[in-house]
DNA sequence: AACTTATTGATAATCACCTATCGATAAGGA
DNA sequence: TCCTTATCGATAGGTGATTATCAATAAGTT
């Protein structure tokens, strides 16, 4: 018999945080967040299940200027990201129909993946 | 009497692998190349110099995607970056008319500018 | 409840990038 | 040429992100 994956809070709790934020999120968000389901909570526990959910399919990671590595759920659609400098927070602009499709490219060059990013900030207000 | 910036040849052969490479440079790339002109040429230097020429406006920085920052000369266009997973280079995306203006953002949000980076691989070929 | 072992958490260890240190070197004005 | 000092180079140090270690804990099966 395999080794089924077993269902501890923890893991619990770090999926339910990256199901419920819409953004993606870096793995100190993600325990900081998840440790109010949790109590404690490693950050050490948080890169192993980021790792394994990425592997398994069930999480995207995403790689973005600078700032550390974020995860969220898998995208069907590509938008453009906002990253604000003052929270360091990661956005999706999603709230215009903006399509972005690959640019053209070199003949000699195989596309794989396109990121837009916005950087500024959000106002003090609210966020 | 104010200090004046000498020439040094390392100074000098920085400067002018920038220029003469149509794309934006990691450290190490630039003291790989620049050691041809010049000899010895050691990372601390590359990072000093390149500091000090960012700072004066010469070259401007570009922070991206999990990749070391880059530079390269100031940028008049704004143009979309290509990044080879094989090679390790960017490249600018510059043989076509794209203009890239930045998207609509959110009410709250002060957009600072805008990067539009295509993920892929160049062919063995010539690059 | 007893048992097996996946999982956790604290922390040491890596790793890559970049800066600080400092004695040696060399640019360029006198 | 001599002298001042900007600059260099080797390397130690610092930083932040991520992984490895390993004893303690707790799922979940019997």
């Amino acid at each position: 018999m395999p080794s089924p994956q077993r269902a501890t809070k923890q893991r619990t709790a770090i999926r339910k945080v990256i199901q419920t934020h819409q953004r993606p999120l870096q793995p100190k968000e993600i325990q900081h967040y998840a440790q109010q389901d949790c109590g404690s909570l490693g950050i050490a526990t948080v890169y192993r299940n980021l790792r394994t959910m990425e592997e398994a399919g069930e999480i995207e990671k995403l790689e973005l200027p600078g700032i550390a590595t974020c995860y969220c759920l898998p995208r069907m659609v590509k938008l453009p990201l906002l990253y604000c400098h003052r929270t360091g927070e990661i956005h999706w602009l999603g709230d215009q129909p903006v399509k972005l499709d690959l640019p053209r490219v070199p003949d000699n060059f195989t596309a794989d993946h396109c990121e837009v990013i916005v950087f500024g900030e959000f106002r003090n207000d609210r966020r």
